[in-house]
DNA sequence: GGTTTGACCATAA
DNA sequence: CTTATGGCCAAAC
């Protein structure tokens, strides 16, 4: 795959709603989607990351909702991941879950927060 | 310009 | 808890 090298559009919202993401803290897909105004986005938040390669875009600071980190196929990803936000303080959990209810950054109070997970 | 896909999410079983 | 299915929408082919 050849991605272009510019800004593509949704990516650059992407790009810059995880800039915004401060280090030790984690965010989720459907949050970054959300934020950008539709959380049915949530898969291009993903694939907009998956064009990154070098930039200063903290994309390891992204996961899912599972609270876990998302790949598919390349596993490399996911080690490498769980290797940045280790290295940032992330404490991972015995199944490699993060403490999403602490380290999970909100960039507005624009998401609904009806649902409250009460788990564990 | 239609088809495929994808680092997802919510719900159901 | 895990697995399966549907949906959703932009970018790549």
């Amino acid at each position: 795959m050849a991605p272009r090298a510019v800004g593509p559009g949704f990516h650059a919202k992407v790009f810059a709603m995880v800039k915004r993401v401060p280090p030790g803290r984690i965010t989720t897909y459907g949050d970054v989607a959300t934020a950008l105004g539709s959380p049915r986005v949530a898969r291009h938040v993903g694939w907009a990351l998956a064009s990154l390669t070098d930039r200063d875009v903290p994309w390891h600071r992204v996961i899912n909702a599972q609270a876990r980190i998302s790949f598919k196929g390349d596993s490399v990803r996911g080690e490498l991941q769980r290797q940045l936000l280790e290295a940032e303080g992330v404490k991972f959990d015995t199944r490699d879950r993060v403490d999403m209810k602490a380290l999970r950054y909100r960039f507005h109070d624009l998401i609904h927060s009806d649902t409250e997970t009460l788990d564990v």
